[in-house]
DNA sequence: TTAGGGTTAG
């Protein structure tokens, strides 16, 4: 019987299928085989035949060892110093590098690569995306820069869509999205997939409004149709910017242009969902699906966790394992943010200090951070400094960071101190520890360190980021600053603003100014706390909807305990239910009260 | 005979 093609598989006769089934060297491929087992046995055959020195063979076979699986890449590699005269040509180098750039070892790809050139060989067409991408995944953008200039020294920029377009995806990531995009206008061929290497490459580095225009120009620009791949960019662009309107969108598009809703797709359909306030639609496209996957699961549970529905989440983990899917870092991660928010300490300690006895998981940095942002949210600082100290990781930033804010929520200047030493230590501009010291200084009445602290930042132009927050209306989203006044409807949101004022403060509402920064006096510190970001975005979107309609503000920091207070007070007198998603989680504040109760 | 684009987390 004829084979359907020419990949080379090793039969226990010893026959080559190759030879006796007389298939050409042309023919094209089945899947390769990936049993090294098999493999060997092909190559024996191979030798006993003679068709070894078929260069066309001999690549084939390469190709085949070099991409089954990285185990068997030193088996690969013997090809080049094999004694006898196996020909090698550029097609088996290719195969090579192809399969070190997808292996744990990508930088043996470029040394491949210069060990190719040394040997008298010319890289081709097919080359340099391999090799793109292992400078992608090596994170070395030296390397890609460098292959960029001799791609261009070889005229070969610009020529092959598949060349352009790893440059596209190689600059976006770890260069500039700015260079990507000038790399993108300058191709000649523009098709999904370069479409694709932009819109991911505006999603890397946080430019989700970018990603969502350059997916809408594609829509202007022509025949070209999205894909999965595409809206995979798309759909996490609308996670992150907590758009709605625009998600919804994107979903009828994939049901619009028949696109499969794949594994993938549906899994970051539910995180859409579940990351724009909607747990509800969230769980209904869940439970829909067909097949799930450990990231369905922990998509699905960290949703829970963050809508503050805690025990919904552990039993949705109880309901993962009866189904057979083992967790993951990621699962474990989700559920100690369920039990964070939903204050189960000991269930949340629990988890984290039988991780590695029940599920095989080794504590990361972001397991820690968990832990001590459960610890801290209820004030056991000590056990979360403890805990820190303890761990075998090196805490970063953002551990300590988060171990900061909860010394000053709970006004623990002691702690406080310390936590700032470490934090100087590893960032010495750090704009929160500053804040920090001179908050405490101001506190205790020492105006001279104060100063001093003050002046320091202002020479070294130390300044805390801005509160942002984001608000979808009609399928824009706008964007608050604390402060901004540069939107185009300024006056309506300012008049709303201080409607807002005088409604609470007629509830007997008094402005919480604890949390504010320094550097301005009481009076100050109130019209600062009134212009929060997420209160000019419910202002906006008080004037900008209608009445009776949800409000959805996205924030970038923890929200303020003023503003919390606010947004319950301005729910039950305008009769809107309003969903904000800080940093952390999501708080629905309908007729007075907040779904977190008033613990975050 | 090979090729470019991929969703989740402190």
């Amino acid at each position: 019987m004829r084979a359907p093609s020419s990949t080379i598989t090793a039969h226990t006769n010893s026959t080559c299928r190759i030879a006796q089934s007389g298939i050409h060297r042309s023919s094209t491929s089945l899947p390769s085989p990936s049993s090294t087992k098999l493999l060997k046995q092909t190559h024996a055959t191979l030798l006993r035949s003679g068709e070894i020195h078929d260069a066309i063979i001999a690549g084939k076979l390469i190709s085949n060892i070099a991409n089954s699986h990285p185990s068997n890449l030193p088996y690969a590699l013997t090809f080049l110093s094999h004694p006898t005269n196996i020909p090698i040509n550029a097609f088996a180098w290719n195969s090579l590098i192809r399969g070190f750039a997808h292996s744990p070892f990508p930088e043996n790809s470029i040394s491949l690569y210069r060990r190719m050139l040394d040997e008298g060989f010319f890289p081709n067409n097919y080359t340099y995306p391999f090799l793109l991408k292992a400078s992608s995944y090596l994170e070395d953008s030296r390397v890609g820069l460098s292959l960029h200039a001799t791609i261009i020294r070889r005229g070969l920029d610009g020529m092959d869509p598949f060349i352009q377009t790893s440059l596209i995806s190689f600059h976006a990531v770890l260069v500039s999205v700015e260079t990507a995009r000038q790399l993108f206008d300058e191709s000649l061929v523009r098709d999904v997939t370069s479409w694709n290497a932009l819109i991911k490459g505006y999603v890397a580095c946080g430019q989700h409004m970018n990603a969502i225009y350059m997916f809408q120009a594609m829509q202007d620009c022509g025949p070209i149709c999205g894909d999965e791949i595409t809206m995979l960019s798309v759909v996490s662009a609308c996670a992150h910017l907590g758009a709605l309107e625009m998600g919804r969108w994107v979903h009828s598009y994939i049901a619009r242009n028949r696109l499969v809703l794949s594994l993938n797709l549906g899994t970051a359909l539910i995180n859409m969902y579940a990351k724009c306030g909607e747990i509800d639609n969230a769980k209904a496209l869940f439970w829909k699906m067909q097949e799930k996957d450990v990231r369905t699961w922990s998509v699905m549970i960290n949703g829970l966790a963050i809508h503050g529905h805690a025990k919904e989440a552990l039993v949705l983990f109880a309901e993962m394992q009866r189904f057979g899917v083992v967790p993951d870092s990621v699962t474990i991660t989700a559920l100690l943010i369920a039990c964070s928010h939903g204050g189960m300490v000991e269930r949340g300690r629990t988890i984290f200090s039988r991780m590695r006895m029940d599920y095989d998981i080794e504590p990361t940095i972001e397991h820690y951070g968990c832990i001590v942002g459960l610890l801290g949210r209820a004030g056991r600082l000590d056990e979360a400094l403890a805990l820190i100290r303890r761990s075998s990781l090196k805490p970063d930033i953002v551990l300590w960071g988060s171990l900061l804010v909860d010394c000053m929520v709970h006004k623990n200047i002691g702690m406080g101190e310390i936590v700032v030493k470490e934090i100087l230590k590893l960032d010495p501009s750090n704009a929160g520890a500053h804040v920090f010291l001179s908050n405490m200084y101001a506190t205790s009445g020492k105006w001279d360190v104060v100063q001093e602290v003050r002046n320091f930042m202002k020479e070294q132009m130390i300044h805390k980021p801005p509160g942002s927050s984001l608000i979808e209306v009609n399928g824009v989203v706008h964007e608050f600053l604390s402060g901004d006044s540069s939107h185009t409807q300024f006056d309506g949101i300012y008049k709303m603003l201080d409607e807002i004022c005088r409604l609470v403060s007629l509830k007997g509402h008094k402005p919480l100014v604890g949390g504010v920064s320094f550097d301005i006096n009481d009076e100050d510190r109130e019209v600062c706390l009134s212009q929060h970001s997420e209160k000019l975005a419910v202002a906006f979107g008080l004037i900008s909807t209608n009445p009776g309609s949800v409000i959805r503000i996205v924030k970038n920091l923890r929200i303020c305990r003023d503003c919390h207070a606010v947004m319950k007070l301005v729910s039950e007198a305008f009769g809107r239910i309003i969903i904000v998603r800080d940093c952390n989680r999501f708080h629905h504040f309908s007729k007075g009260s907040c779904s977190c109760g008033d613990y975050w």
